[in-house]
DNA sequence: ATATAAAAAGATATTTTTATCCTAAATTAA
DNA sequence: TTAATTTAGGATAAAAATATCTTTTTATAT
């Protein structure tokens, strides 16, 4: 459903958001081990999501990416936009050109009921929800055990 | 979710199951224009559901494919099995290493419900019932308007 | 100023998915 | 038996997704 890439782009976003601020930026390298993605890929995924907007970077020793409050305030569909694009949300799930109520494939109402329930999440929710979430609820963004506070805390 | 090559599967084998039979066979060409498919790519795949004993086949004049009695108490789920394998619907939304209630990544929990539905669907009800559902239900697996008992009423 | 660290940019490589083409084999009707 | 038709099989091509490598630019601390 979602691409390799975006599923990257969309860890890679709640992570800095757990662990990281203006002050405390992550570089790629870091990002790469704890959530077990290909680095020089994934450097390419954040190139691309701080020139729409959704990380900010700065270059240099002590640089590194981080979301500014800004970045926080955006939802998970934006990511999606920017990496995958939405239309294959649109499409239907055997493939018919067109999906829609009015003609509807055998998986149709099953299928169209589950993507309103992950879409309003997607679309509603922040980054900055999302995060709080993952730490209330204890959720998970990586199976390696990293300190969600240790980067922010000290 | 599905490869393209699903869908089109999937589709096929409902199509047969709509206006096939042992005594009314459709070869590839028909099929692939039915549901806007690219024809050769169709014909190798229906080489392969055949050796799979999903799809029924027969060459020369008046050959061409058709579900038996038994492939039409195959599943969907089996077609998945063959074509796209299994693997990919246990996996976690957001790519995790692993999915489970007891490591839930931030979707987790509304994603598998979904997929315990659509799966149910797809394990349990075998092609014959899709085919019966399609026919009360007014379902489409194309949007051509093929006349569904054409075929199959003479 | 200089050395260093980190992201940006551009080029390239690999793999997977999707699609096509050509020849062979089988079946049927005449 | 022959011509026609349709699937089977094998080789190849094109496109997209995934991944890597190398060089350049920018910022920092000393
Ligand atoms: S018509 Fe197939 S999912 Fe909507
Ligand atoms: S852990 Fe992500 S979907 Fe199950």
């Amino acid at each position: 459903m979602l691409s390799n890439a975006c599923q990257y782009a969309i860890r890679s976003i709640l992570y800095l958001g757990m662990c990281s601020d203006e002050k405390h930026k992550v570089g790629v390298k870091t990002i790469s081990e704890e959530l077990e993605v290909p680095q020089p890929f994934l450097a390419k995924l954040l190139q691309q999501l701080n020139k729409s907007h959704l990380v900010t970077s700065t270059k240099g020793p002590y640089g590194g990416f981080y979301l500014s409050d800004e970045n926080k305030e955006k939802t998970v569909w934006d990511i999606i936009l920017v990496i995958d694009g939405t239309d294959k949300f649109s499409q239907c799930f055997l493939g018919l050109s067109k999906c829609g109520d009015d003609n509807p494939c055998p998986v149709h109402f099953t299928v169209s009921a589950f993507k309103n329930k992950i879409f309003k999440d997607f679309k509603d929710k922040t980054v900055a929800q999302f995060v709080e979430e993952i730490k209330e609820k204890g959720r998970y963004i990586s199976l390696k055990k990293f300190d969600v506070l240790g980067a922010a805390s000290d």
